[in-house]
DNA sequence: GTAGAGTCTCCTCATGGCAGGAGAGTCAAG
DNA sequence: CTTGACTCTCCTGCCATGAGGAGACTCTAC
């Protein structure tokens, strides 16, 4: 028998303290519906329960592969609907993959240009008023 | 004999026409020094030398080697001085080359921490309350 | 009952490089 | 002289992820 109505849980500073992120931050992540309170005091403070630690760790992994909070809130409405969310984390970490990819393609590229730039760099050349930068022909 | 007092230049709309970029566009790299008008028609409209153009030109080619404005502005400043700013430009190219280096750094690791992950990736594990996601351990 | 710590909402700021628009003034052609 | 295109300044918004603070309220310990 519980009691119908009883809401205990922590407030946001309890949560503060024990995952190690600021209040701002928590706030913000309630707002943006990726860490639900299960209610609030009758004073109007928020109430989390304890999985609201394993959330965060979870969202603060998800983080660290490079994750926005938007994909991870994506992954995170398929755990709530009861569901494993192993799948779509698979599909979410493959595209951050092959994002990575372009990235890297793309400076290397980037680099491979600056580089030959500077292999035929005179520091002092001839003076043209037609280009400010004679080494870059412009 | 030039008539003293007397300013030519183009508009800033023939100017937008000419180089291919917005009028806002212009506007801002005005306000932020980087494209000085020569002054201003009587009715307060910016006017532009026809340098404005080449000077463009330079601005549009260190912003895709990944210079931000403020560094252009930095070029810029040196050769308004009436210094050649090639050993300037080759600095912030330096410079660039390594920023490129240390992000490709980052990338490669947290790819090869993706990899790593998704390698042993189990689409459908046992459940387990204590996790969100079992493959990632939370 | 009172002090002090905690929490609430709401607002602004930060980064970088502009885009969009309001409202007013200017310029060139007919 | 009028009309329509151009330009002016100033304000706001965008992208993401919060940080900082004001002013008001709540809770807890003494």
């Amino acid at each position: 028998m519980v009691a119908v109505g009883m809401k205990t849980g922590m407030k946001i500073g309890a949560l503060a303290g024990r995952s190690g992120l600021p209040v701002k931050t928590l706030r913000y992540y309630e707002d943006l519906g990726l860490l639900p309170a299960i209610g609030r005091s009758e004073g109007g403070y928020r109430l989390f329960a304890e999985e609201s630690l394993q959330r965060l760790e979870f969202i603060r992994r998800l983080k660290t592969l490079g994750l926005s909070l938007e994909e991870i809130l994506d992954c995170l409405a398929v755990h709530d609907a009861g569901e494993l969310p192993c799948g779509d984390i698979q599909v979410q970490l493959g595209r951050q993959v092959e994002r990575i990819d372009g990235q890297i393609k793309e400076l290397r590229q980037l680099r491979k240009e600056l580089q030959g730039l500077l292999a035929g760099w005179q520091s002092d050349p001839a003076k043209d008023d037609a280009v400010i930068c004679p080494n870059l022909h412009v």
